[in-house]
DNA sequence: CTAGATGCAAACGTTTTGCACCCCG
DNA sequence: CGGGGTGCAAAACGTTTGCATCTAG
């Protein structure tokens, strides 16, 4: 992300805080560039951790309440993996109709865009009486990595296993483009 | 669920346990009894709720450690729902290949099965070097009834609004076959 | 007899909230 | 001066865990 688009980005927030009376302070100001700044899922708790180190430092309450707005201004979406988590992703204003592929094993996260899962998925949206506004896919898998060499640089907590609970393993990502293509 | 196939499903977590060198205790007999009951999803502290009303109570701690070995054996699977709602789905066994669209705004549930959304996914998932094992797709989109009407029988919470920690709500569902079939 | 199972309560990590204070327009 | 914003700490929530006790093979 250049520093160009982040700034769009962060004109972006301004116009929605304003269209709503509220403000963007200083804070904001820092957690929208931070978020924004590259491409990676966060949870709110990297983002104290990371702030705290930084010379501007912004309270867990403000962390949650800045996240919740943008999040409601569209920039912003929250993906669940499973097991209760909750990461947020940044990426859907570069790519607005990218899914997540992810590893029930080692919870690697892969984002596809895929033109004919999107008709699909509109096709069966209407059908069964929704709107296909604001759309989301997520496929499980298990990662070939894991599955084949038994081992995989994401691969977190026993195999098989359940709580994961406090882990920081980074998430890598990787945008594919076309992935589901007939052959 | 008829009395016949909820026995089938006690011997079906008899022979997991067994298999795992563990027991079929009275407590996990009501659990797996309670769950396969009917083919609603739950929250872990719905159980809870509905044994401590009935006779056989069963400890907050044992349901926990039951469910993960349900979900470890298969026979139950976790599906989450976004606000980092974890939910649990016993119906796979009866329908092991279906879907969730869930409404981002009222969180009604919908189930669905399509054949050809299933080779798009099997197609997408191999591709970016996955395995179609326990997959799951989950779509969101915003439900025609809350969307036209301004209201939903499953709506709660704000529109647009953010929290929904708390809610008891029992979510509905319907399995619908074919759902994306081309016209 | 002994491995496994249970219930209780405490601990845990995440998220929300009440409240006093602060800042900016 | 006033409405929104912040930070802090406490509360709330769902889930997990340590431990003493119990149970079933």
């Amino acid at each position: 992300m250049d520093a160009k688009s982040l700034k769009a980005i962060v004109s972006q927030a301004q116009a929605f805080f304003s269209s709503k009376g509220l403000r963007l302070t200083k804070q904001r100001e820092a957690l929208v560039t931070l978020i924004f700044r590259n491409d990676d899922h966060f949870r709110p708790e990297e983002l104290l951790a990371k702030l705290r180190t930084s010379d501007g430092s912004v309270s867990r309450a403000t962390i949650y309440r800045t996240i919740s707005l943008l999040v409601e201004s569209g920039m912003l979406r929250e993906i669940s993996l499973g097991g209760g988590e909750r990461l947020y992703d940044p990426n859907f204003l570069k790519s607005p109709h990218h899914n997540h592929l992810i590893c029930v094993d080692c919870r690697k996260i892969v984002e596809f865009e895929d033109p004919n899962i999107d008709i699909m998925q509109n096709c069966i949206t209407r059908r069964l009486g929704f709107s296909p506004t604001q759309k989301a896919i997520r496929i499980e898998g298990s990662c070939d990595m894991l599955r084949l060499l038994g081992t995989c640089k994401n691969f977190r907590g026993v195999k098989g296993g359940k709580g994961m609970k406090g882990s920081n393993v980074r998430q890598r990502k990787a945008t594919v483009r076309n992935a589901g293509r007939s052959r």
